[in-house]
DNA sequence: TGATTAAATGCAACGTTATAACGTTGCATA
DNA sequence: TATGCAACGTTATAACGTTGCATTTAATCA
């Protein structure tokens, strides 16, 4: 029941960091929630596009005037709560926890953590995938009996476009 | 100038999670905050020891009503917010992100970044080092020519204690 | 010592982020 | 036509954090 006729094809590069169209990726988001029986309502559809769209992690009170602007109908906090809590459920879209914002997830059709490297110059985040950081994190775990089930790394500093740039 | 009579001996085990008294770690923060020549004011002080005496990470305003309690001059949230900002710059205290709560460093003595396990169920944090953690993350950042100037890695799950309890 | 200055704190108001509580819509099914 | 249920709407408020300016405290020095 595919509304847009693009193939959903996932991405192999791990580290390709999401360089694709936004109708690509909600194309592959439907079909993911099609497959595992969740519903991406137009909503939630729309909120996954206007992350995708902004390109940058976006604030929840952003994606309300965004909606605003988009819509005859506005929404409260409450409603884009509601559907980032989904996204972020299906694993569609991640939280940066050390700026309250939202970001969507470049690979959703793998199950793992994400990498964040947050940008204080131009607040752009690259998202990076490695296997090896979640093993060290599972086994430091271990050592102290303890059972994860969210792992949050956000490294902030200085991106290479704006220390070309020169950006201190 | 030490107030106290506690000799600060820094421990030297990268991850015993500061199993010390209180007053001891006050007593090392004032002997850093005096080398560094760095002002531990009274204020600040009773905050890190505030911190130290919850024994869990502990929101801005949960001080802020503490303070009270414990003083005849209440403070405001600006006074509790600008006296941890000093604390987090002098190392002696992090933010978890994932919870806008405050814990005191367990090795302020040494420069590094923390790795937090944080138990949904009871709330506590426990505090880790990994040097190849870093080094990971590092190796990661230049991969994309990214400079890192903070590093937030915290691990949300289920301590041995609850589990042990038979905490879901 | 008192004058000078910088740093820290007090305080009121405000801004931002997130959720509680309750009600409504729309669709599926019997 | 009732009933059930998930998603969505609406209002208010909780929780977290900051700005701007006045006042106090503390370090420095003539």
């Amino acid at each position: 029941m595919a509304l847009l006729s693009i193939k959903p094809r996932p991405c192999t590069d791990p580290n390709c960091r999401g360089q694709h169209a936004p109708a690509e990726r909600v194309a592959l988001a439907m079909s993911l929630c099609d497959a595992r029986g969740a519903q991406l309502t137009k909503l939630r559809r729309k909120i996954l596009e206007l992350l995708w769209e902004s390109g940058r992690p976006t604030g929840a009170y952003e994606l309300v005037e965004a909606l605003k602007l988009r819509d005859s109908r506005p929404v409260g906090p409450p409603t884009v709560y509601r559907a980032l809590e989904f996204l972020i459920s299906q694993g569609l879209v991640s939280k940066i926890e050390s700026r309250n914002t939202y970001i969507p997830c470049a690979h959703p059709e793998r199950r793992h953590d994400c990498l964040f490297f947050i940008c204080s110059n131009c607040g752009a985040a690259i998202e990076l995938e490695d296997q090896r950081l979640e093993g060290l994190i599972s086994e430091d775990a271990a050592l102290i009996g303890f059972r994860a089930t969210r792992r949050v790394v956000e490294v902030e500093g200085t991106c290479a476009r704006c220390i070309a740039a020169g950006a201190a």
